[in-house]
DNA sequence: ACACTAGGTCTACGTTGTAGACTTGTCAAC
DNA sequence: GTTGACAAGTCTACAACGTAGACCTAGTGT
């Protein structure tokens, strides 16, 4: 026997609850992570998550962790930097988007977690190979990621609520709002109304998400060049 | 006499309840702006301010309000225009810099609040100008700004205590995080430790944003242009 | 003189995170 | 076995939060 007895195990775990919590929060949105709601669907009393966790910030923490684990970082291969360093940056996306209610909380574990470091050091390896300086990197590389989390977070229609009722309903608040705005004041914001309430297609709007990332990072790279 | 006499002036209005909600959220942080302080604070019962917010909600977006209210907009002239747009741009940031940790709340705001609208149709105008479609307009404008609002919202040291001596505290913890690291597995992640955890100057940060966010787009369009 | 109303108060409820003292099931060592 | 220790879960309790609903009250328009 094992030093605990497998048919015995324990009933809670840490990554259990946080993969719990996570899928109330994909559902419900962060805020409906509550530490009793959370206990409740355990079975258990809420004081025994602080055995687990020391506090509510520390649960929220091991989301985040979770969802950075999710990462596939790419192998190196012998692509260009800036094709790699779109690889990476599409897989960080890819593990983000299916949770974009939680995307979020992977700010703060980036450097703690040992998936978020590897993509780090990755993201400065490309930057420093295509010519940026160690510090350039940094802080390129830093701006990059938080664009992309922000670029999962504020995806439209992930702030709302999953159900299809209610989200329809959003949805209709803010076209009308932007509807009843005058045309005359702000030709193209209404000309473009459905475009920003909705976009066309998610896949495109993460794709351009991350070109304008990379684009962003190609070109900052030839100014800091030319200017040697 | 006008309809409400002077010296017997309302003594609370939603435009100072926000200032002052804002002051304590610059000071301590977005959570410890709360109904019963900022009622508080007024010398009045917490009720009080449901006559001038509807909700909590209502609050939080008067203070977004307020900060895109500091939106110095420039002038439209003869400049190109990305480099219009750059100012646009800068003189978003420059209304949120001061704001670091209520800049997020702008976010709902931008296409509710006059200034948010104004400098929206702006963006769009320049960036119609320089060629893009009206709905890429929308997803680059949006994205910009967003990404813009996160560099605000992330500035090193934004999530801290405003207390000198707390902060030099939570810098220690983070630098001794990464110091801890093993500089053969994050060689990169290590040497650019202290750029990672506060960048070299605050000014320098907020333009190599802002370089970032504008050669993002102008490298899209080009990709844009030579596609057709 | 009078009713109306905007603005502030009082009381009360449900929900949240969590401290502290307790119980209990399991294993190691004697 | 018996015992002691320890990890895991329970129970109780508290302070702080947002806010609903009924009330009061001073000033205004008629």
């Amino acid at each position: 026997m094992a030093t605990t007895s497998k048919e015995t195990a324990k009933r809670l775990d840490p990554e259990t609850l946080a993969a719990s919590a996570l899928a109330i929060a994909d559902v419900e949105g962060l805020e409906a992570v509550t530490i009793r709601r959370l206990a409740n669907q355990h079975d258990v009393t809420p004081m025994a998550l602080y055995r687990h966790f020391s506090d509510k910030n520390d649960l929220l923490a091991a989301i985040g962790d979770r969802l950075l684990a999710d990462i596939d970082l790419p192998e190196p291969n012998d692509d260009r930097w800036d094709v790699q360093l779109r690889a990476v940056l599409t897989a960080f996306v890819d593990a983000l988007r299916p949770h974009p209610k939680a995307a979020g909380l992977t700010l703060f574990r980036i450097l703690v977690a040992e998936p978020g470091l590897a993509m780090a050091e990755r993201t400065m390896e490309l930057l420093t190979a295509g010519g940026f300086s160690v510090d350039d990197a940094a802080e390129v590389g830093r701006q990059s990621l938080c664009s992309l989390i922000t670029l999962v977070t504020t995806e439209p229609g992930a702030g709302e609520d999953t159900d299809p009722v209610a989200r329809e309903d959003a949805l209709r608040m803010k076209r009308a709002a932007l509807g009843a705005l005058s045309p005359r004041r702000y030709p193209l914001i209404t000309a473009a109304a459905d475009t920003l309430i909705c976009p066309t297609s998610t896949d495109r709007y993460y794709s351009l998400g991350i070109d304008l990332v990379v684009a962003g990072i190609r070109g900052v790279l030839a100014e800091r060049l030319r200017a040697k």
